[in-house]
DNA sequence: ATAAAAGTTTAGGTTTGTCTAAATTTTGTT
DNA sequence: AACAAAATTTAGACAAACCTAAACTTTTAT
């Protein structure tokens, strides 16, 4: 079995990775997980130990099948766990994130299945992101980011790339939540915001950031 | 906050003194804990410092006030999850104290409280032990053990003292569970041991150390 | 092409929680 | 009361996961 240390490693490395897209720096790891290149530097020789990422010195660092294995189970945990939180506890999708960092490093196979059936199998958690399926699988639904967007053209909010409470909480104060309809009324050229109307209602001017942290299904 | 050994061994430590009612021995917590008498000395001077823990050299160790809290919010917490468990779950009553054992360590007020509001607020978990308030408060129930009833008696199961999967499977087995009703037939003199008739069925005989860990109410 | 800057690793420590072996204290027995 | 046995503590190590400071690579800019 893996420490949670070692699953917060292969979970930051699978998150930075894009998926395994690519490579990944010791510096990123150290500022994603908030600890000292250095200790990063040691914690991936032993996981390179372990097979579960491919390390090349001073080249950055990629997980092996194993490791992606096991960090999308602790993934699959996480997500389930945010569902639960805000289905059945009344959690705002805000409280969450710092819970559910907890909950995904209990260890039972029977707890993680039988909460997926009692969820219902969702697809996606609070925030919009997909679940893995117990093999592994992320089902993937075809969305664009809100900075992708022209002048014109609407979309539904599915999804929101940050679960910083500061991030939610702004979304919050300015009524954006997974389902909203928004229109794009406007570029600002000068930095790339947008000004967005809000569910046929009230309008706001989003930061070039802020877009793309958001991404809508067309309606 | 205090880390999940620490908080082991003031559970240990809770429940090894009844609750607070006589002082524990470095071996019976070596024992319970499954570590070295060294290591629980080690411990024991640091839960000291801390004061959580009584602690005089050689003479054993007693709960202070803020240890009994903490036992008591650590207690809740694993209560309450074996309630979700066994209720929302579908796990079985031997298969909750492992996974238990994880999630009581997992910290959020919060939680807690909404997931007792979520359950109902229960009074006992899945084997009858009661579940302390918010407050540190431990309602009790009059219960009277197996053991203390005599030939013709009856009772109703109301709480079984040993969550050890290998005991409750055990009851499974023989057709015990909370809610049981069982009426006491004949007493072995020889070694204690009690035949017993199961809801006006089945009939078995438990040893004295079985009896012992059983407990009833009256019907 | 090379030197400075940036990024990364190594060396040597720290803390937490554990261990074994040795020393000490308490208990129990005669 | 004294001594053996049992219980407990101390001393000294170790692994995990972190740290700082120094050394080493790679990148970038001139």
């Amino acid at each position: 079995m893996h420490s949670t240390a070692e699953e917060n490693y292969i979970k930051a490395i699978y998150k930075l990775s894009g998926g395994g897209a690519h490579g990944v720096s010791t510096n990123a790891l150290a500022d994603a997980l908030d600890t000292k290149p250095a200790s990063v530097s040691d914690m991936l020789r032993k996981l390179s130990a372990k097979d579960l990422v491919h390390y090349v010195k001073y080249r950055g660092v990629q997980l092996t099948d194993d490791g992606r294995r096991v960090a999308l189970r602790i993934i699959r945990k996480h997500r389930l766990w945010e569902v639960f939180l805000v289905q059945k506890l009344n959690f705002a999708w805000d409280e969450v994130h710092e819970v559910a960092e907890q909950m995904e490093h209990v260890k039972s196979e029977l707890l993680v299945n039988r909460l997926d059936t009692f969820l219902n199998h969702p697809r996606v958690d609070p925030h919009g992101d997909p679940i893995p399926t117990e093999n592994g699988e992320i089902p993937q639904v075809e969305q664009k980011a809100l900075s992708a967007l022209e002048v014109e053209q609407t979309g539904i909010v599915c999804r929101v790339k940050d679960s910083q409470p500061a991030f939610l909480q702004y979304l919050n104060r300015v009524g954006i939540q997974i389902g909203s309809h928004l229109q794009v009324l406007d570029k600002i050229a000068y930095d790339n915001s947008l000004e967005i109307n809000i569910n046929r209602n009230k309008t706001v001017i989003l930061s070039s950031d802020v877009l793309s942290k958001i991404f809508v299904i067309k309606p």
